[in-house]
DNA sequence: ACTGGCTCCTGAGGGC
DNA sequence: TGCCCTCAGGAGCCAG
């Protein structure tokens, strides 16, 4: 599952080997992922040097000449550069064909992920415009999450996962970050002091540049690697340890339903 | 304005 | 061994 840290190691992986390449072709295998692959893309591309490759959230953006490609890998993408004239896996949706004789192939088994045309101003397209800052960024800390919470009654967890109030954090993260922050994920959102919510805030960053570390180290090359998640390499402390001891107090972790997703806590260690 | 529930899809894992 | 069932998960979207 790609989660923030996987997206930008993906990102760091790739985008060295994408700049000021020319794309030739789009290849399209499979159309239907989360939203259609749109029809003009090879049109529009074809021809077009990549200037960048960034990252918003989870989607990467491939600006190019002509116009900027939106990319988000759902939960079980992956992109890889192979030779262009490599047969494509089962699962294997898509190319953007270099003119290097090289492809960028995008694999989804699941189809959760999207590849989508954001023309010149990407910032502007509706799945971007309404984004809560980066985790990472200046603009994430405990302050904001305490002013964003005021009055609310979801739970802190399905809440942090929110992406108009801070994105890039799935389940896994935000399991983890509660555990770290000693929050119990299930408390209303408007319930918790500030201090709580920077704690929250310190936890969130510890938990993702220790996953980004851990990527980057596992996912260095991206040309015919096949790549393990950062969080591979990560001990998760609760996340799908229900019943088992609590790696700080031994007590046995709890997992339930919260707003539709599996969460599990430490009923000693978070409040 | 919030909140919770639904949806897309496939592979993994459990039960028998 | 194999089949069937259930579930997980990102996140947009919609109904109440």
């Amino acid at each position: 599952m790609p989660e923030l840290p996987e997206v930008e190691t993906a990102r760091r992986g790739l985008a060295p080997h994408l700049v000021g390449r020319r794309i030739a072709a789009v290849r399209v295998r499979q159309r239907r992922l989360r939203w259609p692959v749109p029809a003009g893309l090879g049109r529009r591309l074809a021809g077009a040097a990549v200037e960048a490759l960034e990252r918003r959230a989870k989607y990467l953006l491939l600006r190019t000449e002509a116009g900027t490609v939106l990319l988000h890998l759902g939960m079980s993408g992956s992109l890889r550069l192979v030779p262009a004239a490599l047969p494509p896996e089962r699962h294997e949706h898509l190319d953007l064909v270099l003119e290097d004789g090289r492809a960028l192939r995008l694999r989804d088994p699941r189809r959760f992920g999207a590849v989508l045309w954001a023309g010149r101003r990407p910032e502007a397209h509706p799945l971007l415009a309404g984004l809560g800052p980066e985790p990472l960024g200046p603009h994430f800390h405990g302050e904001h999450l305490h002013r964003l919470a005021r009055g609310r009654r979801v739970a802190v967890k399905p809440f942090l996962m929110d992406a108009r109030v801070v994105v890039g954090l799935g389940n896994i993260y935000a399991t983890e970050a509660l555990f770290l922050a000693g929050v119990d994920p299930r408390r209303p959102a408007g319930k918790l002091s500030l201090g709580r919510w920077r704690r929250v805030a310190e936890a969130v960053r510890a938990v993702l540049e220790q996953a980004l570390v851990a990527g980057g180290t596992t996912l260095r090359d991206f040309v015919g690697a096949d790549g393990r998640p950062g969080w591979f390499a990560r001990e998760l402390a609760v996340y799908g340890r229900a019943g088992q001891p609590c790696p700080r107090c031994g007590t046995a972790i709890r997992c339930a339903r919260l707003g539709q997703r599996s969460s599990c806590w430490c009923p000693r260690c978070q409040r």
